[in-house]
DNA sequence: CGGGCCTTTGACTGGTTTCAACTTCTGTGG
DNA sequence: CCACAGAAGTTGAAACCAGTCAAAGGCCCG
């Protein structure tokens, strides 16, 4: 993907929730950076601090921790028009606890700390526009947690087969399992009983 | 409790993160209001649109949903110096998916979406406070997220134990088993286990 | 073509739920 | 202040869901 373009989309996504004029165009162009990725490197490794916030303009982000069985948990899958990054560490300059890695060949914008500061500070509803989408986020993950405590293996991807059935395609099995907290196994069976039955 | 005393708590709450002259303490005395609940009352109803958003001065409410099975699922405490609302409601407007129930006598400020929107443009630094309390929310809930996928039950309370001590004092045990998403059996015989072994 | 990873399948294990009975605690009215 | 009813907590036995371990088949990519 061209560089043009990528700012291009990117523009159109904001443009959903904010007027953007010439000026603001051309800050956001010297404040976000244009970086590509191949499928399988990192964005971010745990322990390293997440200087910057992704926005993805084609590809697929994987976001995941390792947790205290040594087990992959995905956190999140970020396609077109997502966002990702460890907010804990790219907030608080600690280390991060998530990995950022590619599914696919992917390219995106990024915005480090001074950069987003200087949006803030420049255009304006930038900051309510953040507010918003960390705020819809929290929503989703209320969402998440909710069938985590209280739905079994097969409600849970049956949910997430209705509310992302374009990344049911896209991913390998086993990192869907790894989302939905299930061992690769289990989620095999969930679906040849979902197929037969 | 007294009013005042209300708002000079959540006054000292707030100069933790910005400073607050007379004229910003006049308007938060205009746009918060105060209320109180006995025990067992209700803040919110699911099915209700969420006009308010809590903040607790003293007491303790409890957020919860009732989920497909038609089992309670507790998704938070809050005691004092704690939010509380259903986030989706208060900011689409859509009925709410959350109750929220006093489990003590409680004291509260509320506030509407008018008085935090006058908030937001009078007072410098209160739609940064707030952006921050949901991104420290977010990360609290992607941890909450993480435990729950890949955690057992009895790993998840030693958790609950080790944050909260004293949320353990001070609410029934069937309501924290049902925060983390087990039945009071399970959680009964989970501190039977920790105390004998 | 071959190697390695992904997926599937089977048998077994274990943690958690369910159902039921019993005990303890709490609050309310006589 | 006691009695009693209802709620909360405990305990046991059986059932169930998901994990583990192991092996075989499929598929992609070098």
């Amino acid at each position: 993907m061209e560089i043009t373009q990528a700012y291009q989309l990117f523009f159109e996504y904001l443009e959903k929730t904010i007027p953007l004029n010439q000026t603001s165009q051309e800050i956001i162009r010297n404040t976000f950076a244009f970086r590509k990725l191949k499928k399988r490197q990192y964005f971010l490794q745990e322990g390293n601090i997440a200087y910057h916030t992704a926005w993805i303009a084609k590809g697929c982000l994987r976001t995941f921790t390792i947790n205290q069985n040594g087990m992959e948990q995905t956190m999140q899958f970020s396609v077109e028009g997502w966002w990702a990054t460890d907010m804990f560490s790219f907030l608080s300059g600690e280390p991060a606890a998530f990995n950022i890695e590619a599914l696919e060949d992917t390219s995106f914008l990024i915005l480090d700390k001074i950069g987003r500061d200087l949006i803030f500070e420049k255009i304006p509803g930038f900051e309510r526009l953040m507010r918003i989408l960390i705020e819809n986020h929290l929503v989703a993950h209320q969402k998440r947690l909710n069938a985590a405590l209280s739905l079994n293996a097969e409600e849970r991807y049956l949910i997430f087969l209705k509310k992302y059935p374009d990344i049911v395609q896209r991913v390998p099995q086993h990192l869907v399992a790894s989302y939905l907290g299930i061992t690769p196994e289990t989620l095999s069976r969930i679906r040849k009983n979902l197929i037969s039955g």
